[in-house]
DNA sequence: GACCTGCTGCGGGGTG
């Protein structure tokens, strides 16, 4: 479609919205997102951040409510009044994080403004009376949250059909966030019920910035139909001024001082950032309190301003607020050091640059934290810092292979030639699944088995339960005492049940840790999962802060703190972070190339020479296994799910294996040995519900407890392991092994 | 050493 035709369809009242902008032109995704949209077809946006994806989807959905109300051809499908509107939702906007929902409705009650069209938003901020209204007279667009989205589901189940009955469009946004899950799998199933309650099925929109695998998102988008997804996908021309920076760890004995490398990073971090407006990410809770403390003592130092503020999702929202408002503040400079807290685009103004310290979690994290800097055309500017062991006798070979350093520059490569990796296939989800069929039961007050399967089990996120293990999960349910079946079949919940229904955080698919409330004078500063390690008079770094722990009320879960002179990062519960295929296998290129990127400084250059000059030593170029005293190394290079698989499978033969980084390390085991079980593997290829038995804690998510021992290994089966590529690793170690055993040597 | 996200409804009484 030309340039001309695709502004043309938009209605003149949208047009003039555009023209009101100041807009001479729409953009790439903008223009190509108008005829589908237009016509109905599921759409994925996929564009970088700030190029305009909101208007990309509602130019035209505004398009198609206007042509009802103020149709500019006599023809028209809808009332022929003009002025009747269905009560219903005319656009369902799902979105994760309520900060995007309060962006967007002020941007869209603009938009929407100029067709007359009424924008609602529904999450837990939003006052109960506006909600309640809402229910009584639905129209126009509503942003929600999958939460409040399941809690129309619980506690106004009949009043479903009615609010989206006559849904013209779904639009999901940040897309990218809700595949492969809990959450994702929860709106799925959520989406598939309005469908069932309204029998028809509106046309799905996706947006989002960092789509690793443009399949997977459209399975998700429409999984009954993923073939008929128009994907539009708009040019990434973002230019990014890249600098990664080394620092080296002197360890004395085992005692890691890595302080110093700290102390440097943080005094780069303070002559580099102090004066403007940037963001520094890091990887854990811990490490924000810990650099927060820095740059604010060598701000005291200097008797200047501290320009430096946290920001971590323990912090509490007036803490949180306050570093949002400081940076987004034009008058005067600020830094906010954070988590993934200030990844996903909620406003926070111009960013000059962003840096990233320690290695980034994934491809698409990575993109997303350095498009937060570079707006409107400016080239974004990411500074990484990165931190390595010094050699000495006793280091071992993943930190000789520098590895943190070397996954950090194949994530950059990535990212730089537009690869972004797919999150791994989840498999299915029994604990949403749990959730799903209670839900259900309540909103219907009662259901059959035979009722619920087809609705819950069918295309989407549980479409590979089939009616046995549905059965077996209804049974698990009622041995929970959390069902029981009346004498005319129906299922009904228990009083266990209505209670866990009846509390608000039942309608989040994930789980949230027992928390403890920080005080002081009153005011709460934030939370810390089970303080158990807390003790009056202890220091504590929190908040950006350094306090001395007064009180501590088990009852009330509450720490009372006092401001103090000294005090310690504290300890975060936290899941390990995985590293993917992608970026697995793109380290060995690394390694066997002579290049040296022009963005690493002089002591990052010295690391990666380091690492190659390892490499070459122990001969990797042509083998992936060493032999080391009686043990053997192992370097697959692949995701940490497939070493994962690989190490079970290794020890479902009795072979000693553990994981470290992204090696394995078998004990006590000769190559022979290992050719033989590795033989013996391929032979008898094992079934993943056996190694999936080796696991020893079946219970992940939310409603994992209410499962049996079968169910467990059934959805570890599912979602913890890669067979397929245990395999493929199992397969070249065993060609290694072939060609290569008679010069296996030590190191 | 190791992220994040979310969250009743309803009716009655009083006030401007």
């Amino acid at each position: 479609m030309s340039r001309v035709s695709a502004f043309q369809r938009l209605h003149p009242r949208v047009q003039q919205w555009v023209y009101d902008q100041g807009w001479t032109a729409l953009r790439d995704a903008q223009e190509q997102a108008i005829g589908p949209i237009l016509d109905g077809c599921d759409v994925i946006v996929s564009a970088a951040t700030a190029t305009g994806k909101t208007e990309a989807a509602f130019l035209p959905i505004c398009t198609a409510l206007a042509e009802r109300a103020y149709p500019t051809s006599g023809f028209t499908l809808e009332s022929p009044t003009g002025t009747d509107r269905s009560s219903s939702i005319d656009v369902l906007c799902i979105s994760p994080l309520k900060a995007l929902i309060d962006d967007q409705w002020t941007r869209l009650e603009q938009l929407c403004g100029y067709i007359d069209v009424p924008v609602h938003r529904w999450h837990g901020d939003v006052a109960s009376s506006i909600k309640q209204r809402l229910r009584r007279n639905p129209s126009g667009v509503l942003l929600m949250t999958p939460e409040s989205f399941e809690a129309t589901f619980v506690n106004h189940g009949p009043s479903i059909r009615q609010l989206f009955g006559d849904l013209q469009r779904v639009v999901i946004d940040e897309l990218h966030s809700f595949i492969g899950t809990a959450r994702g799998a929860q709106l799925q199933s959520l989406l598939h019920r309005v469908d069932v309650a309204t029998g028809r099925s509106a046309p799905r929109i996706g947006l989002s910035a960092t789509l690793g695998d443009h399949d997977l998102a459209a399975r998700f988008l429409r999984p009954a139909n993923p073939g008929t997804v128009r994907v539009i996908v708009a040019r990434d021309e973002t230019q990014l001024n890249l600098e990664l920076r080394g620092y080296t760890i002197a360890r004395t004995g085992r005692t890691d001082t890595s302080g110093g490398a700290h102390h440097d990073i943080a005094q780069h971090v303070y002559h580099h950032l102090r004066g403007g407006d940037h963001l520094v990410f890091v990887n854990s809770r811990r490490d924000v309190e810990t650099y927060s403390d820095l740059l604010t003592r060598r701000s005291d130092a200097d008797h200047v301003v501290n320009e430096f503020h946290p920001h971590h999702g323990s912090l509490s929202r007036e803490v949180r607020h306050a570093a949002e408002t400081a940076v987004k503040d034009p008058s005067r400079p600020a830094t906010v050091i954070c988590t993934s807290t200030l990844e996903l685009g909620v406003d926070i103004g111009t960013i000059q640059t962003v840096a990233q310290i320690g290695p980034p979690a994934s491809t698409a994290s990575l993109r997303q934290r350095f498009g937060r800097s570079g707006r409107r055309g400016d080239a974004a500017t990411l500074r990484v810092y990165i931190t390595e062991p010094a050699i000495e006798a006793g280091t071992g070979l993943v930190d000789r292979l520098r590895c943190h350093l070397t996954q950090t520059i194949a994530t950059i490569n990535l990212v730089a030639a537009g690869l972004i990796e797919p999150p791994a296939d989840p498999g299915f989800n029994y604990s949403t699944l749990v959730q799903q069929t209670l839900s259900m039961i309540a909103a219907r007050g009662g259901a059959t088995p035979a009722r619920l399967h087809p609705t819950l089990c069918g295309p989407g996120p549980f479409q590979d339960v089939d009616p046995t293990r549905y059965t077996r999960l209804l049974r698990c349910l009622a041995k929970a005492d959390l069902i029981y079946q009346a004498a005319d079949g129906l299922l009904l919940p228990t009083p266990k049940a209505e209670k866990l229904l009846r509390h608000p955080s039942f309608y989040a698919a994930f789980q949230t840790p027992e928390e403890w409330r920080l005080v002081t004078h009153d005011t709460t500063l934030g939370t810390l999962p089970v303080v158990r390690s807390l003790i009056p008079g202890d220091l504590l770094l929190f908040a950006g802060r350094r306090w001395r722990i007064r009180t501590v009320d088990p009852t009330r879960r509450l720490v009372e703190l006092e401001p103090a002179s000294g005090g310690n990062p504290p300890t975060f519960d936290g899941d390990i972070p995985e590293v993917g295929d992608h970026v697995r296998q793109q380290m060995p290129t690394i390694y066997n190339s002579n290049d040296v990127p022009e963005w690493l400084d002089a002591a990052a250059k010295i690391l990666l020479t380091e690492a190659r000059e390892t490499w070459q030593q122990l001969d990797l170029p042509h083998r992936s296994i060493l032999t080391t005293g009686g043990h053997l190394v192992i370097l697959p290079w692949v995701s940490d799910t497939t070493l994962f698989t690989t190490a079970l499978a290794l020890r479902q033969h009795g072979l000693d294996t553990s994981i470290d980084g992204p090696t394995l390390n078998i004990d006590d085991t000769t190559p022979e040995q290992l050719h033989h079980i590795i033989q013996t593997v391929l032979a008898n290829p094992p079934d993943a519900h056996e190694l999936a038995a080796l696991i020893p804690n079946h219970r992940v998510d939310k409603w994992d407890w209410v499962l049996d021992e079968h169910l467990g290994i059934d959805a570890d089966a599912a979602r913890r392991l890669n067979l397929p590529g245990t395999t493929h690793v199992l397969q070249q170690l065993h060609a290694e092994l072939e060609a290569t055993q008679p010069r296996l040597t030590g190191t």
